[in-house]
DNA sequence: TAGATTGTTAATCGATTAACAATC
DNA sequence: TAGATTGTTAATCGATTAACAATC
């Protein structure tokens, strides 16, 4: 029975989903059972099931779930049907590293620019990106109406950038710097914190008592 | 009342206390209560308090928390007051990203050296640390006993090392790999999926009808 | 002192797990 | 058909919120 709201925790898992369907597609398995997937994945197939179910019914009884079925539904769940611009702000090192290895297209975005303010940069194409002056920003969004935009712009220019493209109509942030940005509740915001996500590493090892090391 | 088993939830909130409280110290605030703590973070009140107090009493009725003292507090929770090695395997785009941009040692963490297997990269240095050969590895870790290890590989390659670096004493992973490692239970594996963090913003754009845009 | 705010216990809410009738 | 496995309802578990006595 499809549901009205759907909790975050749900909305988590549904990209691991995606992408563990696709490695068993790309390995030739056609079918799977909740069971057997739990047991892979490490969730209970109880979950798998009521996760799923939120959305409809894609299984089939004494079956299981026919793995490019169930992966293409996912994918149309999470929107990768419906091709979105996107558009990189900062091309520094971090915004590079995202232009050389993120498969963008695969997400179901359509990137062709990165705004920059170094003149180093401007005019430099990467992974047939080219990265634009922050000076044509308005009017190539004002063209183009990009969706998302990825902030990888030092820190102190965050803030600022962010509330100026939401002007311009973007609706989400993908959110790269170390700060927690203040915007209208309409925006979503996606945070990828390098700092809190080494932290939780650091807090667990400080906690956990280092295992007797066989002598070396 | 420490508690024994603290909650994921929990520990997830810790970072972003720290950095807050790093915040409001910088700005000069001195002291904060948890109700004014909640409403500038999005939490409430109670939340704070119960997380705080998984860990000991560091407030006072009446007044609050001193800032400086509980950001100290939570820092040594996390553990970032006792310095841990770290190396980096894969110096690449995203390797080096990080190696620019990102302050390993605020979080407690010691780096000096990074592996890689490119003879164009190896003997470069990247913001004073050195870029090895992986043929040096086995031997940097017998020295250096390394806590963390950041993968920052191509995604074959990320299993087996994975479980190379474990063999040589490796407590935790910074994964950066699109996939899911498989590791022994007593390693700690903190993933870092862009492609699923990506995936939620897309879900949610897909999901929520785009507001009625002012006509440009 | 009086007001403010803590740490903690109790109540509520939501998410996960278990159970099972329906059915392929 | 018989065995397997779904989708869903009910039970359990855990996390969040509310309430409040203690006390600075």
């Amino acid at each position: 029975m499809k549901k009205q709201h759907i909790s975050d925790a749900v909305i988590r898992r549904l990209p691991r989903y995606y992408r563990y369907l696709d490695e068993l597609h790309s390995r030739g398995v056609v079918r799977i059972s909740s069971s057997t997937l739990g047991r892979r994945m490490g969730l209970t197939a109880s979950q798998i099931r009521q996760d799923l179910s939120c959305f409809g019914e894609f299984g089939q009884q004494g079956y299981g779930y026919n793995i490019v079925e169930l992966r293409s539904e996912i994918g149309h769940i999470l929107g990768v049907d419906e091709p979105r611009r996107l558009i990189i702000l900062g091309a520094g090192h971090l915004g590079h590293a995202l232009l050389q290895n993120f498969d963008f297209a695969q997400g179901g975005f359509l990137l062709d620019t990165a705004f920059d303010i170094s003149p180093a940069l401007i005019g430099t194409e990467v992974n047939g990106v080219v990265v634009r002056s922050m000076s044509e920003l308005d009017s190539y969004c004002a063209a183009n109406h990009p969706a998302v935009a990825v902030l990888t712009v030092p820190k102190a220019a965050a803030q600022e950038l962010a509330e100026h493209v939401i002007a311009l109509g973007v609706r989400g942030l993908w959110n790269f710097t170390n700060v927690e940005l203040t915007v209208d509740a309409s925006i979503f915001v996606e945070n990828v914190h390098f700092a809190d996500s080494l932290l939780t590493l650091s807090y667990r090892i400080a906690k956990e008592p280092a295992p007797e090391r066989p002598s070396l």
